[in-house]
RNA sequence: GUGGGUAUGGCGCAGUUGGUUAGCGCGUCAGGUUGUGGCCCUGAAGGCCGUCGGUUCGAAUCCGACUAUCCACCCCA
């Protein structure tokens, strides 16, 4: 236990068998946005700070307080990337994507940095999928966004989480807004929570969400933001949820739902779970107007969510989703003795290169040890190789399931034991042995 | 940044009101005759009981600080 060090606080390790489990995860989200007509978009880990400051909000807790800020060598302040929308509509700009047929639909996978105090799901060094649709005003592309979200959960067959809505407005009706609900707030400044009388300065709109029993009585006859939408937000917000009720998706408008970022305007939504502790927004979103513009751009709508991964992971977890076991090898070959151990590994290399995973001994172990090497391994197909073998250039291969034993000739190694491994695992349906990487059904 | 819980071999746990070689399960490794897995049996390796300091004749067991971790607040994915 003297370790020189261990994993910084707020990351962690993901190990072979949780790996190969998010490794599926993420294909399937790829592959879902992807149905949705995005494409995956890579951006750097780091970016120049002001980018965030800028883009994410001066004033945000992000900002502020959690983020890996520092200076490399060449004197320049580079940040970890927080989040993932500034850093895509950054690439957006930069190179003229906005010259490509509008809208401009991304998707990524990316790890994000916070430093934060970390609890349950909530760590340091995060991933986020994110989606953003660049270039579109349409409700229906905030709707089709939340389909997205909502393809996924439903995809991973969950059900024990619900998405709320609500529209924070343009500039415009939010200025007014926030006005009003100062004013009312501060008539009642007194009775206020500690953490509110802070929130009054920075963020009024948080107080309408606070938990404390005082604070939430006096936000019951709060100013409403719906109330104070302009008539475009209003219709706009409407036709979103015109839409989603077309798809059939389930939502609550909750007028409570205030998102940190900056960034956001109009349409905002949260996919939350009870299922995963106090952090329990799985997936946010909504659109980001001004944005672009902010960032150096012509003015140009655009809409986008976050979900975090490890969310994502303890709500599977939670639900008790199955997932697919991982790959197996699909023969261990044992040497009888060291002088074999050439033989065996040159087949080893030969059905390797036809696509197989095989395993052999390296260590020159007893065969009795080899074979429950193999069966921990979970190897598919078992054979050992001594002087019978060699001296007739055939080989009995055990089938670890059933302990079927059949006779191979090593001359056409390649052949027969593709015949046999896709006879085995297919029932007789020939299929290429690449082909089941990562596929895991459906 | 604030508050609470927890810190014993790789993992999960015991360790009785402080007492002398710190146990158990799982796992790992090696055997159970001659070239074969999953069950069973035997044996072995592996822990300065988070760190530092204090109380005591004596502490994994009591006290303090620190650190880590978990949970919650704040905030967010």
């Amino acid at each position: 236990m003297a370790l020189l060090t261990k994993a910084p606080r707020g990351t962690a390790d993901v190990l072979p068998d949780e790996s190969y489990k998010l490794r599926y995860l993420e294909q399937r989200l790829m592959n879902s946005a992807r149905l949705f007509g995005f494409r995956e978009i890579r951006t750097p880990v780091f970016e120049h700070t002001e980018l965030f400051l800028r883009g994410v909000g001066e004033t945000t807790d992000v900002v502020q307080k959690e983020m890996y800020t520092f200076e490399d060598n060449g004197k320049r302040s580079v940040t970890l990337r927080p989040e993932g929308t500034a850093g895509c509509v950054r690439a957006f700009l930069e190179h003229g994507l906005y010259n490509e047929a509008l809208p401009q639909k991304y998707c990524y996978l990316t790890s994000c940095y916070r430093y934060e105090k970390p609890q349950a799901g909530r760590l340091r060094e995060f991933h986020q999928f994110g989606v953003e649709a660049l270039g579109s005003d349409a409700p229906a592309e905030d709707a089709e966004i939340i389909a997205l979200a909502h393809h996924i959960f439903d995809l991973f067959g969950l059900d024990n989480i619900r998405l709320e809505i609500n529209s924070i407005g343009c500039p415009a009706c939010r200025k007014n807004f926030q006005a009003a609900l100062r004013s009312y707030f501060e008539s009642h400044l007194g009775d206020l929570c500690e953490t509110c009388r802070d929130r009054l300065a920075r963020n009024p709109m948080r107080i309408l969400d606070c938990k404390s029993p005082v604070c939430s009585a006096i936000a019951k006859d709060a100013p409403k933001v719906l109330d104070y939408l302009c008539e475009e937000c209003q219709t706009h917000f409407g036709e979103v949820q015109k839409y989603l009720k077309a798809m059939h998706i389930p939502f609550t408008v909750n007028p409570t739902i205030v998102r940190g970022l900056d960034y956001y305007t109009k349409t905002v939504f949260e996919f939350v779970s009870d299922a995963i502790g106090a952090q329990g927004t799985v997936c946010g979103g909504g659109r980001y107007d001004g944005l672009v513009e902010e960032l150096g751009g012509q003015p140009l709508p655009a809409c986008g969510f976050g979900m975090g991964i490890e969310r994502l992971r303890l709500l599977l977890g939670a639900g008790g989703i199955e997932f697919p076991p991982d790959d197996r090898p699909a023969l261990y070959i044992a040497p009888a003795s060291r002088e074999f151990s050439f033989e065996a590994m040159r087949l080893t290399d030969r059905l390797r290169g036809e696509g197989f995973e095989v395993l052999t001994d390296v260590s020159g172990r007893s065969v009795k040890a080899q074979m429950k090497f193999a069966d921990k391994k979970r190897a598919q197909f078992t054979t050992v190789l001594g002087d019978a073998e060699v001296a007739s250039h055939t080989a009995k291969f055990k089938n670890m399931d059933n302990g079927e034993v059949t006779e191979l000739d090593l001359d056409r190694l390649n052949e027969e034991f593709s015949g046999l491994w896709s006879n085995a695992v297919f029932g007789g349906f020939p299929d290429k042995p690449n082909l089941t990487l990562l596929n895991g059904g459906k």
